[in-house]
DNA sequence: GCTCCATTTTACAACGTTGAATGCTTGAAC
DNA sequence: GTTCAAGCATTCAACGTTGTAAAATGGAGC
């Protein structure tokens, strides 16, 4: 059985209280007692039972992390910078995967497990503006993502229809004009799509260029083999356009492939670019040009704001937090005027 | 404040025991009581203080994953499998990314906070076979890879040797004779590296295929820009040869995408696999050949195994488990004869 | 040598839960 | 109407820690 303060206390000759107040550094401790304690720890190996620690003072040292699944490159990498943000102020990470279902998603902010750790970062796919109500947890909550506004908790999420307009201006400054989009959703407004979807709109009303439904694929789900299934549609439907905006980077290499596949040569005759930033877009061929959404950003930002959030529940109203993006240009979409330098977004981190 | 056994009771009319009772589903409680109870739950929103029980009782239904990095297509799926399987018994999982850093992975182990959880999944890269003594933890471990072996702790490892040596003749019996490797570690031995080219070499042995190190790319690290390197440089060297095998699958995607951009086709002109069948070899172009090492199989018996010792942590000697491979045949290696089938490995749970 | 204060240490009571052991009911058997 | 044994409910004591308050120690001042 592991040592416990009363060991401790029994081997240096003190009482467990004051081994206690070795380990929290508390003041009025003589240096004689702290040396004699000290080194009882290490003879027997003492580690503070933080199970006893979290029962006593109320709080885990621990936060939970909802996302849809760790196998979609988005959410481990977003998982991935969670942690490492989380480990610089000495956190740990309990992963719950959702599978994006609405009831899961729900069970895991009502499951009594979720007090194992004293706040939730919560990636919600499943449920939608209509459950604002209901992101309710016995802990404070981060909400991510732009699924869900206005819950009454803080929440941070990307400017979607800023940078889907920067990357759409991005194919329109190499002269392309039928920019066609690949992953739209189908009368959706809030979400991911609808947004980056009004930032495409946005770009082109702006340079007058009409929109053409026409070159527009649906596609609920967001793999690479729904790009690839969109992109084929596109082709079979015989509309002509000479750049592609994959509403994610997933879809945009689906789709990247299915061109290439047809003949296509990218970037010459199609130019095409995706969003997120995914480390792999970094590595096909041609290297995808995408939009960095701030992941990094959102990690630290998320961890930062649930911290204060825990030390002070009551501490103001909930805000809403927009991440700087930055379009980054690759070989997808290099061309005559454009030589690929990134093109920096505009930072409005506390709106 | 969240409402304890004590209010319920109180509500409820009855001693807070009698409430644990009717959580614990203990026997003996009356029906009518059981009601009584059961709706003062449902009136105050009563949900468990995990934390107390886990001190109470000793085990708190969680479970630690350490892993390199998420951002690793590898343990991101791995880790999307491992969660999966806990969830099935209804634990959590407690992520820890080591960097695959040695120290960190040390640090893992002896760390206070590994006490939060019941168990380790332990997947060292920092570590190797000299520190086999020091996989010592305050819990039971499961190892997982082939860095360390014979630790004294539960071991599960892929079979390597046997399903490189699958993937080379694989490549063999399209009648491709030069096949380069990527990814090899110079003077390694017992390490995933050193265990596929065991397995390439066996091939290549049983065929009376002479081994030629002009055709082997040395590359320390795994990612795609090393996969990448390491092809520009074999095809500097100006050697032959007529297929690839990538260590993984990252690998053979970076040496694919090199391959393409000097204007060889695969796979008429080279034939490539890889190892470890992520996700994203189903959708690259063309789709990459790979071995699927039993990822799935890894989780799942990660967690039944660790299960099994948390219930009896003497439960006889350490196991040392080899799950079942299978060469995933796709596009990267289609040939005359060869239409892509998958070839089934032998399995061999508990040898 | 005694008092007094500051410093250091200790005792005690929580935190919310479960297991062991004990006490109280109830209905059936005598 | 007792007695007895289940069946049911309760009391008590942990689990290992930290905050509070009280006690001990020690050095300075008289």
């Amino acid at each position: 059985m592991a040592a416990t303060l009363h060991d401790v206390a029994r081997v240096a000759g003190v009482s467990f209280k004051t081994v206690s107040n070795v380990i929290n550094n508390h003041p009025h401790v003589r240096d004689s007692t702290r040396a004699k304690v000290e080194e009882a720890i290490a003879a027997l190996g003492y580690r503070p039972n933080l199970t006893a620690r979290s029962l006593r003072s109320g709080h885990t040292g621990a936060v939970t992390l909802a996302v849809p699944q760790l196998r979609l490159p988005y959410f481990a990498e977003l998982a991935d910078a969670v942690i490492d943000a989380a480990a610089k102020h000495g956190l740990v990470v309990l992963i719950e995967q959702t599978g994006g279902e609405r009831e899961r998603e729900l069970e895991v902010m009502s499951s009594p497990r979720l007090k194992m750790s004293d706040g939730l970062i919560f990636s919600p796919l499943g449920m939608g503006q209509e459950d604002a109500e209901l992101v309710k947890a016995d802990v404070p909550v981060v909400l991510l993502g732009e699924r869900i506004f206005s819950s009454g908790c803080d929440h941070i999420t990307m400017q979607n229809v800023a940078a889907a307009r920067a990357a759409t201006e991005h194919l329109l400054d190499l002269g392309r004009q039928r920019i066609a989009v690949i992953g739209a959703h189908e009368g959706e407004v809030i979400g991911s799509a609808g947004l980056r979807m009004r930032g495409y709109r946005e770009a082109l009303e702006a340079r007058n260029i009409p929109y053409d439904d026409a070159i527009v694929g649906y596609m609920w789900s967001w793999h690479r083999a729904n790009g690839a299934a969109a992109m084929r549609e596109l082709l079979e439907r015989g509309v002509e356009f000479d750049a592609v905006f994959g509403l994610n980077d997933t879809l945009a290499q689906g789709a990247m492939r299915v061109l290439q596949e047809a003949g296509y040569r990218v970037p010459d005759d199609l130019a095409v670019i995706g969003f997120d930033d995914l480390d792999e877009t970094r590595y096909s061929l041609p290297t995808l040009s995408t939009v960095d959404p701030g992941r990094d950003e959102i990690a630290e930002t998320a961890i930062r704001v649930l911290m204060e959030r825990i030390k002070n529940p009551d501490g103001g109203a909930p805000r809403e937090i927009e991440t700087a993006f930055r379009v980054v240009g690759r070989e997808s979409t290099l061309g005559r005027n454009n030589s690929g330098a990134n093109e920096p977004g505009p930072s409005d981190p506390n709106r």
